[in-house]
DNA sequence: TGTACATCAGTGAACGCGCGTTCACTGATGTAC
DNA sequence: TGTACATCAGTGAACGCGCGTTCACTGATGTAC
């Protein structure tokens, strides 16, 4: 069979958005190649017709990971009443949706420790991709200067991050809402 | 060979000490049974006479750590003058030591989200040992009702898991360093 | 006291399995003549 | 216009490898007689 000349492309950002969904929930090591495949309804021998290595669809699904999250956030920043901005992205990034649905979330709430184990050069990648983040977050964050800003964002999201995967660990719900609940109310309260 | 009645305990210590620090640092399916076994001086086989599976070692190894955590926060706690044993917690939880020697430091720092991954009968004992750290450590934490103390807890210790978590990604010295900071005196300066 | 036997922590070969990766092949369609 | 060929995304068998787990065996020492 021969294709549109867009086919392979489209074929292509299909196994990456798959992979972004699959990484997130089941970990580096747990989402395998064939699964990812399977999930885009191929088999596994085509993978590499379109990435190099494992590695090289890790770092771009966490890319894409990364901007699905960063465009979900800003979406909600863009909504809210001026200058509440910052509660707003606090408020969806601590919401039950996100805790619940980590295939669909941060990657950083996902994933951090793992990619931080990465080998050195798939982690720079890596960073690159959590840079952009953090520049399309870091405007909507409370302080006056950028330098304000800029460390009320890793103030913040390192508190978010750590919520909701306290959260995630814990079984039960009433508890588990609580520790967001918490975390969201004293962020709030706090710039 | 024949050995000491103590000497299979012994053993046994010996191989949930060393598999504690090896899944730190290279997460639950980086760190193989072959590998503990290697590290305690020991060759594979011998794995089964002291446990049952590897999830069995895991349960037990996370436990250990979050002691040795739990512990080491106990005495900082200790040491720390009247009133502020929770802020000597936070340092020394933010502290560049903790974040540059994982396979020595917080599990939840470490491995949260792969945790939160296990099958569920082997997350419950897992959250059991959390529930353990979190009673061995909530006192020290500000706040004057048991409830205050609680809430303070899981606010503190989600802000600096993800501060530590967002600092091992980075690979500049001097901004993993200030993440750690700017997180810790943000603290500091919260209740 | 001397000898035969039981014990059992530890050994290392072997198991099935899933992994990432490779590769010869397929076959529908576009192109050359 | 009709035919032969080139293209190339996708297939599926096969590769070596490391994993968790099993198991027959080892051999120094304690115990029974």
């Amino acid at each position: 069979m021969r294709y549109k000349p867009e086919h392979k492309a489209e074929t292509r950002k299909r196994i990456v958005e798959d992979a972004a969904r699959r990484f997130r929930d089941e970990g580096v090591t747990g989402a395998g190649v064939a699964k990812v495949m399977r999930d885009t309804g191929l088999t596994h021998g085509g993978f590499y017709k379109h990435f190099g290595s494992k590695n090289d669809l890790l770092v771009e699904s966490i890319g894409k990971a990364f901007r699905e999250m960063g465009d979900r956030l800003v979406r909600v920043a863009k909504q809210a009443p001026p200058g509440a901005a910052w509660k707003a992205v606090v408020t969806e990034y601590l919401g039950l949706d996100h805790c619940n649905h980590r295939e669909n979330g941060c990657p950083l709430a996902a994933l951090a420790p793992e990619l931080a184990r990465s080998e050195p050069e798939i982690k720079n990648r890596i960073v690159g991709e959590m840079v952009s983040y953090k520049d399309q977050l870091v405007q909507w964050m409370p302080g006056r200067r950028a330098v304000d800003r800029e460390r009320t964002f890793f103030v913040i999201f390192s508190a978010m991050i750590g919520a909701v995967e306290i959260a995630r660990m814990i079984p039960d719900p009433i508890a588990r809402q609580r520790v967001l609940t918490q975390t969201r109310d004293f962020l709030l309260n706090s710039f």
